[in-house]
DNA sequence: TTTTTAAGTGTAAATTATACACGTATTATT
DNA sequence: AATAATACGTGTATAATTTACACTTAAAAA
């Protein structure tokens, strides 16, 4: 059944390109690839696809990443909806959403199968479209959520250490921190773990491990606290 | 011409709603109408309307709000894409925007019209489909955004009073800010102008009236500072 | 044994946020 | 003419948060 008010009103292709990020060498990255199709064929391009009838916009995000990564255990959030009438070459209304990922957990196969390639934000060459507004765009927004929710935790394995914390919060705002006062904060929060074991790849002395206390965070939220890093 | 790519790809309504947002005594108001078709015919919802294929999405979020307000001169910002599958009775993705408009220029023969009320954002009824969710999320947008940059002078005429500035923020932030201190922060911000005149309405002693040197703001911004209210 | 490297640690000063109460200008009332 | 009523306007002290800053330590390599 129709409802006649609907009818005769323009359609549109609807798209989503999401901008895939993953933590690697004290930099954020974001995974593009070469784009296999004309227009602009061999441009280099976020990871997009159409959204079909079937599924919600958040759900075709999530097919995306996980078509192109192989990761379905991700943090997925909107950016917004991009519809400038010449964006593309037909007329696409693209709706962005950035997703956090722990890059050790990526597929690299998939590389080769797409052509695509982990890129730090820093260095980023010109893409298709729209593409880099939306990168920009996520960047500021990626900043604001970091500030005001733990959402970092997301582009990390299970464990990590301080410093490698660290260099995640500088890489997402782009500016240094300093070390005891980013370690006071984040301590004095009391969401982290601290383990036993140490990473010794990037110093002889050796970095503790510690880990994400999800549990406690909840609790803190909960009793109406909340945070900024 | 069609880029071969492109064919055979579901398409979709979208429609932009508004949550048209004005400020009259001491509270924050949204603009609302009874739907005039079925479905959910009657039943209270948000300014919306079609996106048309020769207009990009904020241009159609500015067309629905000139003709549901005859206001042009509004501060729009989009909250995001709203795509459920089952959000309307027809598959529409939605994209939703705000605007702060001056209350003051409402052409109130438009509310007839369209059976429109203005109602404060503490008493709005159920709405039809998700738009009791994208006022929610659109609340908390205005509040990061108001906590950030001066918005809240799109929602005031050219000139206003220090109470009235006052409870316009304690109606973004729904909660009650101390007189004293409020005032000390937005004049050492040095971006309002006292002006001679006084607003007696609301007392007998009067107000004076302040008015928002945009100027100013705009270089204390290239300076690299920034606010928070 | 010494050198090298990055990890780990504390305190003082400055800034910002918060809490708080009374005098004042003006109109309305008697 | 005096008084009452009302909302406007003002300052200071305390607490909390943010910032700046330099040396010791653990472990491996030379």
């Amino acid at each position: 059944m129709t409802a006649s008010f609907y009818l005769n009103k323009d359609t549109f292709l609807v798209a989503v390109d999401c901008i895939i990020m993953g933590f690697r060498d004290n930099d954020l990255h974001i995974l593009i690839a070469r784009r296999p199709f004309e227009p602009l064929k061999g441009g280099w391009s976020l990871m997009g696809g159409f959204v079909n009838a079937q599924e919600n916009i958040q759900e075709s995000a999530k097919r995306v990443v996980g078509e192109y990564t192989g990761i379905n255990d991700i943090y997925l959030e909107q950016v917004g909806a991009y519809g400038e009438i010449d964006r593309d070459v037909e007329r696409v209304i693209s709706v962005v959403y950035y997703a956090l990922v722990d890059i050790e957990k990526f597929d690299t196969s998939l590389a080769e199968k797409y052509d695509a390639r982990w890129i730090r934000i820093t260095q980023l060459p010109e893409l298709v479209f729209d593409h880099n507004k939306m990168v920009r765009d996520t960047i500021k927004l990626l900043q604001q959520r970091a500030s005001v929710k733990p959402i970092g935790f997301n582009l990390l394995g299970d464990q990590f250490t301080l410093p490698t914390l660290q260099s995640l919060y500088e890489s997402i705002y782009q500016e240094p921190i300093d070390k005891r006062n980013f370690r006071k904060k984040l301590l004095t929060m009391d969401i982290l773990e601290k383990l036993e074991e140490k990473d010794k790849n990037t110093s002889k002395k050796g970095a503790f491990y510690y880990k994400y206390n999800k549990e406690k965070y909840d609790q803190l939220i909960q009793q109406g606290l909340h945070f900024s890093l």
